[in-house]
DNA sequence: AGCACGCCGACT
DNA sequence: GTCGGCGTGCTC
């Protein structure tokens, strides 16, 4: 809008009630400069006080009655703040009842100047890449592919198998179908994103996309690369070219030139649950992003998540599964009597490894990292826990003293608090312990131990056994010729209702990558689970879990939001939900404080109360639970006199948060 | 947050 | 009479 002498700003501030636009005069000498996009500095309330944030929009007059304020200064030329991006940053905020500048703090990297620089000085060619189509390889007439052309939503059932890159390595299969979906876009001049949930997935996507597309039409945006690795990526994105955009969890935020796809791997690992506020999930800012641009969403993984099966179920997303259909061959075992001394592992387990090994890789998945996770008193059995924090006390490795799991102190003079004993009992086995003892089960074979610290991402085809926590497996050349699921029934034991979904998804995860026809033994394990898992039939599963939780009603058959603060604010906004928003409210409850490595920030009086309601009512409900934030900010404020002691809110607001559900 | 405005007790 | 206490309100 050329000649505008009004910006509107969004000022970059985590006061809920500054979470608008802002009307500024632009003055004359930023005319040029001051456009959509750009960083600029501007005086809040009263001149000298300065606050950062974005221009959002230009216009001939202010909407606002009063004098308007100058715009102080332009930090860059640089359009970081699409207006697409601008318009998804609010859309989330209103679901998530949170402010769409905390919104934007995930979605804009931090500014590096340097690498700003050399990009606006570099020309940025528009110019359409040449690349050919291709085909989605193991669906039935390119269902994938026919659903991205055409903008539509599915939950896309992986093939569990591996693939063969050209430059040897090997990586999933889903990796190989998602970088054909994205390449698919590339050609047709459209942008794809794909959000997975770690390092390991990014790799292998990398890799393969690397056998599809030129290296520079891919941006990495990594949450543990280094800032001006990331600003450059997120650069990349703003360029007027089609791009594939791949990265974890805020990837599904980036700015992208006509955007064909978003797809989201795995949706149900917790990695894609967003820990800070406004907590958007990853699956549901793709929900809202795929609505506000039209373009195609996928939701793929070897399971399906619950979430995932209702949208299905209400006819929002369409199943698409592998065709001719892939099943890996589980093998269902009882566990062997574990007297703490005789091997874990069960005969029919033992046999396909031995048989395994006789041609490659051989994966065995256990629970838990480290050597022994648990100890015990050796004299009365209570648990051994920390001096300091009363965390439980394991043993990293064979030879190493006891040390806690939560705050990592080292336990030189342990002594039980019941009976004073001083000698501990291990109790469990880790991943140490467990190679240890399969070292001297099969002995000459080379054993190769991948954990959460040490990162093996990768394996090739020699005999080996890889002793892998849940999540840490590698790839392996060629496929793994058996896989052994040791710990299914340990996995099961945790308290929380998604336990199942999560066993489903560590077990299928790692049955994928065994080779085609080599066994999948699951140890100790019986029933609905262990059903699905030999059956390959996942979504029936989700489909179970979603009747239950609706007879439950518990998420995500329903919504909840989490109110947590000072009891006052916690009645106060859950008596502002209007009647017929909502179904019900659990609590006041105050907030036991949390034994456990993370303490909450709350107040030491806090409360919490959960309110469950209808998918309908959910803009209704982050309506009401706004304004209840912003009430409770400006009220209730502290005397002066205490500076640098910063009270917790005396209101939080969670939706959907995946530690209920 | 941070700063202004505004309305009641002890001071030259 | 008025200096300054901090409760309340607003930020273009």
């Amino acid at each position: 809008m050329p000649g505008a002498r009004v910006a509107r700003v969004i000022v970059d501030t985590p006061l809920p009630q500054l979470d608008r636009l802002f009307d500024y005069a632009i003055p004359e000498r930023l005319l040029d400069e001051a456009a959509p996009g750009v960083r600029v500095t501007v005086p809040l309330r009263t001149a000298g006080r300065l606050a950062t944030g974005y221009i959002v929009d230009l216009a001939d007059h202010a909407e606002f009655d009063g004098t308007l304020s100058k715009i102080e200064s332009v930090v860059s030329a640089a359009r970081v703040l699409t207006p697409e991006i601008a318009d998804l940053a609010r859309r989330v905020a209103d679901r998530s009842a949170g402010s769409a500048s905390d919104v934007l703090r995930l979605a804009i990297p931090p500014r590096m100047v340097r690498v700003e620089k050399a990009w606006l000085a570099a020309e940025h060619d528009a110019e359409p890449p040449q690349v050919a189509p291709v085909v989605a390889r193991g669906y039935r007439d390119d269902a994938p592919g026919r659903a991205v052309d055409e903008s539509r939503r599915i939950a896309l059932d992986a093939v569990p198998r591996q693939a063969r890159l050209h430059a040897g390595t090997w990586v999933g299969a889903w990796a190989v179908t998602l970088a054909e979906l994205a390449a698919r876009c590339v050609a047709s001049g459209r942008s794809a994103i794909i959000a997975v949930p770690d390092y390991r997935d990014l790799d292998q996507l990398q890799a393969t996309l690397g056998d599809l597309l030129p290296d520079d039409l891919v941006a990495r945006m990594d949450a543990a690369q280094p800032n001006q690795d990331r600003y450059r990526a997120f650069l990349r994105c703003l360029e007027p070219a089609p791009r594939v955009i791949i990265g974890n969890r805020s990837a599904v935020y980036a700015p992208a030139h006509r955007l064909g796809m978003i797809a989201i791997w795995d949706d149900s690992d917790p990695l894609h649950g967003e820990p800070l506020a406004p907590y958007a999930h990853a699956r549901d800012v793709a929900l809202v992003r795929a609505e506000q641009s039209g373009c195609a969403l996928v939701l793929a993984g070897h399971t399906r998540s619950v979430e995932a099966q209702r949208l299905v179920e209400v006819g929002w997303l369409t199943s698409v599964s592998p065709d001719p259909a892939i099943v890996p061959r589980v093998v269902v075992t009882a566990a062997q009597a574990d007297d703490g001394t005789s091997s874990r592992v069960p005969g029919g387990a033992w046999r396909a490894a031995k048989e395994g090994l006789a041609s490659g890789p051989v994966l065995v998945q256990v629970a838990r990292p480290g050597y022994a996770p648990v100890l015990a008193c050796a004299r009365c059995g209570q648990a051994a826990r920390c001096e300091r924090c009363d965390g439980p006390l394991g043993l990293g490795s064979a030879g190493a003293a006891p040390s806690c799991r939560w705050c990592g102190a080292i336990a030189a003079h342990w002594s039980c608090s019941d009976c004073r004993a001083t000698t501990v009992r291990l109790v469990t086995r880790g991943s140490a312990r467990t190679a240890e003892e399969l070292g001297r089960a099969f002995p000459g074979v080379r054993v190769v131990v991948s954990d959460g610290e040490r990162r093996v991402t990768a394996v090739d085809g020699r005999p080996a056994l890889i002793v892998a926590t849940r999540g840490a497996e590698p790839v392996a050349e060629g496929g793994y010729r058996a896989v052994l699921l040791l710990d299914g029934d340990r996995m099961l034991a945790r308290e929380s209702l998604s336990v199942g979904d999560d066993c489903l998804r560590w077990w299928s995860n790692a049955a994928a990558l065994a080779a085609l026809g080599s066994p999948v033994v699951l140890v100790g394990v019986a029933g609905p689970l262990a059903h699905a898992l030999a059956t390959w039939k996942q979504p029936e599963y989700a489909a179970a879990q979603l009747a239950d939780r609706r007879t439950l009603r518990f998420p995500p058959a329903v919504r909840v939001a989490t109110l947590t603060g000072t009891p006052k604010a916690v009645t106060d906004a859950v008596s502002s939900l209007s009647a017929g928003t909502f179904i019900d409210v659990l609590g006041p409850t105050p907030v036991e404080s949390v034994r456990g490595p993370k303490q909450a920030s709350v107040a030491s009086d806090a409360v919490r109360a959960i309110v469950r309601f209808e998918y309908a009512h959910g803009a209704a409900v982050a309506a009401a639970l706004r304004s209840a934030i912003i009430r409770s900010a400006t009220k209730a404020r502290r005397p002066r006199g205490d500076r640098g002691y910063r009270p917790p809110p005396t209101l939080r607001v969670r939706f959907d948060d995946p530690e209920i559900s």
